[in-house]
DNA sequence: TGTACATCAGTGAACGCGCGTTCACTGATGTAC
DNA sequence: TGTACATCAGTGAACGCGCGTTCACTGATGTAC
């Protein structure tokens, strides 16, 4: 067992936070964002005392927890039970709920990034729009991960000062950087930005965000009651897309 | 007992009708909406141990403890402290922490959407342009109003079976959608939309909302450091405004 | 090979907190007479 | 005018709940010898 247990040798010096977390500080450090622990549903047989990796299993009992219950249902003490150990166990890998939520928050945000780079991708080798497939990847993540995509964007909830998290947020953001000086054949630097640079990018993410949380708190049914019955969200957004100002370069 | 020692005023006295909500089930009548609960800071005598005007005194100590403590802390509780008065009060103006909530979006829909049309008709005069004018009040008013406007947006906080909340927020979107239809100069209905109307108010309304919320969880801020030095949010909206598509009409 | 030992992941009981809800009660008020 | 009364807004004590946190303890594990 201790399969991560190694990783305690390296002493995380890192400079952010002091003791509260015992296992976790160590575990959460830039370097082992582990995007693995949502995406693969590993069979563990039957685990005795020692449970091998169960911070891992925390973090996929909290995304359990979060589709099932919500956010306001996101507790230390529910993803215990949903992982089947004691209440107090989580604390000794996160330190706290801030400390779990921000975990989960970056490997969300890892998991977001390849959604989009994917869809990007394919889209290239198909030779459909790019920029569109992003959009609609972007959408498509907020819709099928509701509280992690919440999460996410819920600043009250995160400590924005955890490497892992930070590290994953700026990557989400320098790749959608990346893609508008793409579209706009420029180099685009996310350090220096000219404001028609910076105009675009808040454009582009403004709407495709706007559009994904109108659409998951509802209130984009007062627009799709008023359309012919039948016409989807995927619609709509298509359409809207489509009416967008064409880049300027 | 009465150790508050405060004031009494008019009342309200007004016939019973079915429900949780003993006394609010009344005054939340759709009809009912009182905008001025929240603008003004009513400056009371000293109340007895009859109020006077609870209902209203509640709503104004509810947007304090949001403005001071966020949406988390906005709790029945919390709100009765902040008003004076006993804990379970609320609880006989508003049913429950929904109630209260829901109302509190209500007024907070209303003052939203005075403020756009306001800002509107000053645009007019002024011959400036009234789209513009509009989103600058959507993301200044989610500025000024963070909580309040976090709260309008969280469905899983509000009853929007209410038909306060109900129609204030449809009041505030069939703005919007006249206000596009406006700058398309077309006839507008919200119950019969085009698929490029909809897409239109779509695309506006996602990315004034999307940069409120960006901006109100500091995601901008990404942005914003790769601009030169000491650029404001208003800077940025007011470009990203410019480089928006022109209506085609 | 076996044994002794240090480590530490995970336990479980206990604690205090703030919450919503309930309910018998209090007392200010308007009104009928 | 005064008195009696019904109404009901607001009180305050009590209850149960789930939460995070603490901490002495347990026992599985790897390793030194």
């Amino acid at each position: 067992m201790g399969t991560e247990g190694n990783a305690r040798a390296a002493k995380a010096s890192t400079p952010a936070k002091a003791g509260k977390t015992r296992v976790g500080r160590v575990k959460s450090a830039v370097s082992a964002i582990k995007s693995r622990a949502i995406a693969s549903c590993s069979s563990k047989p039957d685990r005795a005392y020692h449970h091998g990796d169960l911070h891992e299993a925390l973090l996929l009992a909290a995304k359990r927890v979060a589709d099932r219950e919500g956010l306001a249902g996101l507790t230390l003490r529910a993803v215990a039970r949903e992982a089947g150990v004691s209440h107090a166990a989580p604390a000794h890998h996160f330190g706290d709920i801030t400390g779990l939520l921000s975990e989960l928050a970056a490997i969300g945000f890892q998991r977001f990034r390849s959604a989009m780079t994917e869809a990007a991708a394919k889209a290239k080798t198909a030779g459909t729009s790019e920029g569109e497939a992003r959009a609609k990847a972007y959408v498509g993540f907020a819709r099928d991960n509701r509280c992690m995509f919440q999460l996410m964007f819920r600043a009250e909830k995160l400590d924005y000062q955890r490497p892992m998290l930070q590290e994953a947020s700026i990557q989400a953001f320098e790749n959608l950087a990346r893609a508008v000086g793409a579209k706009r054949h420029e180099d685009v630097s996310p350090d220096h930005l000219t404001l028609p640079q910076a105009a675009e990018i808040a454009r582009l993410w403004s709407m495709v965000h706007g559009f994904a949380l109108l659409y998951l708190d509802g209130r984009l049914n007062t627009i799709m009651a008023g359309l012919p019955p039948g016409t989807s969200e995927e619609t709509l957004l298509a359409a809207m897309l489509k009416s967008d100002a064409p880049s300027k370069s």
